[in-house]
DNA sequence: ACTTTTTCCGTGTTCGTACACGACAAAAAG
DNA sequence: CTTTTTGTCGTGTACGAACACGGAAAAAGT
């Protein structure tokens, strides 16, 4: 017998010797790799819940080949500006932390304007047979499709930014689109004088994830329906195809103009910045602006003073999130929480340093 | 030679084959351990640098018998609730993800009304002799000791939620008090009618580190010195002694009383749940209330309507990114930033659950 | 020139776990 | 009763780096 590596392996051999078997068996028992008659297994299972043996994480992944590839399903970032370049963002720094525990990533994108697209990279996805799979299930029904091969083949899934219910999703990792839209209310209807109306304002063209809108309004709607003090306050809904037509322009500017009372304005997605364009353009003044999402056009205008708040969700951490959700899942085997809403910022021109 | 352990250190090899050197001597320019000459040092250091070599953080702490010791030296917490517990939390956090990378921390904690109890634990740190501190330099004279005594053994040393400026700090990870205090101006202000006037009430028996109420008080006034439009509501500035004496109750009640036109109120620290329940009792209604904080007292009034606003600086992030800066510093030998200010985070109602 | 000291370098063992290989016995097939 | 298959188990080596040990070469001392 080699004495030498027998003292390596003294932890195992006291479970060993406890149980009576050899310390292969016992790490056969450990890592669940068969070749263990029932009995024995039993025993020494008991052994290991007593002694409260905890496998050393680092000699484990260094010693063993496996690798890890997590499969990203996400859409294709419209301009280098937009929105969805930032879960990616999140990606690269779990990505960063996790690589030397043998993790890839390997990133598929679809176009939110094709379907096929999806369908595509979700077979693609299924070939290369990952581990883990991250994705936003922005068509439903494909989704569905998607998800139940995931599931024949026991590969768990995340979603990020939309949520299917009752899915057996390993995770859901997003905002909280209703109780964002309560909380602008509570915004606008802080910030405007009584008796003045206020404006929704949907800006529907690019379809981006159009459930996230009508939560969003839905919520808005409620705070005004429950908080009753306020009821004083009219609501007017628009909505406005395309931002860059001159005629739906002016059904803007019309609208303002009819309706002189009308002192804040609540944008349901990232476009903002059409409308505080619009804004700085005609030289209107005395309105509360409030929109979604901090990308660089709203920045601006957020630090011009024209957009007063912007309502964001974090999605940097969702893609960080979503990572490190399927690692600790399937690399840690700890418990994760089934669903994970991120906090809802409210941005101001003050605070907005603090956000990078 | 033993060709087996050839095969395990090829990576190494390929480095000492190229600048014509044994493996040992490689290892030991990587790990800076002499015993090298300082031309095949340069050598080495020059190919090391064209292969990007990158070392195996795991292999290396598994066979590394180091362990890193960090100190914490903060306030003790008054009550199971208040705030210091909440960087706390942090640490706890990032102690767990760390750990086994052989690293210890140990809490010291002093009393905030007694400069010794700080002295005497600075003492116990500095014989401990830990590889870093982290440290909240609530009394500036004696942190300015401490860290003396800690630069001259080339202990690094970060600061939570104080800076002292110019100190060679790590890092300093906290608050940026002026621009929560400008944030705080701007939601009063958009929450009032205009002519009202706004109460700042100072609860300042406990001098929870003052220096932060003076910045956050400075960068109220900022904002309504440099918003114009604001200029006309009037500010009124309230020192409170003894929040649980009834006779500064009373001077609260009175100063209402005689100034029915103020429409807010600011609480520059976190008790501004004793406002609030003065609030509740007196039935006091129509006024905004702003204060920091997210402390178990606070939530319920926010719960309840009394307090509309929060602004809560993200304590237990602080925790955590301290340790973790020492780590990323010592241990991954990572550059890190030399001030990390945490998000200033607006709380109210609506969003109070997704902030946990 | 010879000994002693210093400087430099090569190799083997080790950290805690994973896994391949092969030994051996029992069961099944011939 | 022999041969093949199956089911168990023990041990050795590897993962990638850290570090101790000791030997060779160079420098210093006599």
């Amino acid at each position: 017998m080699n004495i030498i590596k027998a003292i390596n392996r003294t932890r195992i051999k006291d479970i060993a010797q406890k149980a009576n078997v050899s310390i292969g068996t016992v790490d056969r028992v450990i890592h669940n790799r068969g070749e263990v008659s029932n009995a024995t297994r039993d025993r020494i299972l008991r052994i290991i819940d007593e002694m409260e043996y905890q496998p050393n994480l680092m000699a484990s992944t260094l010693a063993s080949k496996k690798t890890f590839s997590f499969a990203l399903l996400l859409p294709e970032p419209i301009s280098p500006e937009s929105y969805w370049n930032k879960p990616m963002v999140g990606v690269r720094r779990a990505f960063q932390e996790i690589q030397q525990y043998g993790i890839n990533i390997n990133i598929h994108l679809f176009k939110q304007s094709d379907a096929n697209t999806f369908n595509t990279e979700a077979g693609k996805i299924i070939e290369s047979n990952p581990e883990g799979v991250v994705l936003a299930p922005f068509f439903s029904r494909e989704s569905m499709e998607f998800i139940s091969e995931l599931k024949k083949r026991a590969i768990p899934y995340v979603f990020i930014d939309s949520n299917i219910k009752d899915s057996d999703k390993l995770s859901y990792i997003g905002q909280n689109s209703f109780q964002s839209g309560t909380l602008a209310a509570k915004l606008l209807d802080f910030s405007v004088p009584e008796n003045s109306s206020i404006l929704v304002l949907h800006f529907a063209k690019e379809r981006d994830n159009m459930n996230h809108l009508v939560q969003r309004e839905k919520g808005f709607y409620e705070y005004f329906n429950t908080n009753l003090t306020s009821g004083k306050k009219k609501l007017i809904t628009l909505e406005i195809s395309d931002p860059n037509d001159i005629a739906c322009q002016n059904q803007i500017t019309d609208q303002l103009k009819s309706n002189p009372e009308v002192k804040g304005i609540f944008v349901t997605n990232s476009q903002v910045y059409y409308l505080a364009r619009l804004i700085e353009e005609t030289n209107i003044s005395g309105i509360r602006v409030i929109g979604h999402d901090l990308i660089n056009e709203n920045i601006n205008f957020l630090k011009k003073g024209i957009v007063d708040f912007l309502i964001c969700q974090r999605p940097e951490e969702q893609g960080y999130k979503a990572i490190i959700t399927l690692f600790e899942h399937l690399v840690l085997k700890k418990e994760v929480n089934n669903e994970n809403y991120t906090s809802i910022d409210i941005i101001t021109k003050e605070n907005l340093d603090y956000y990078k």
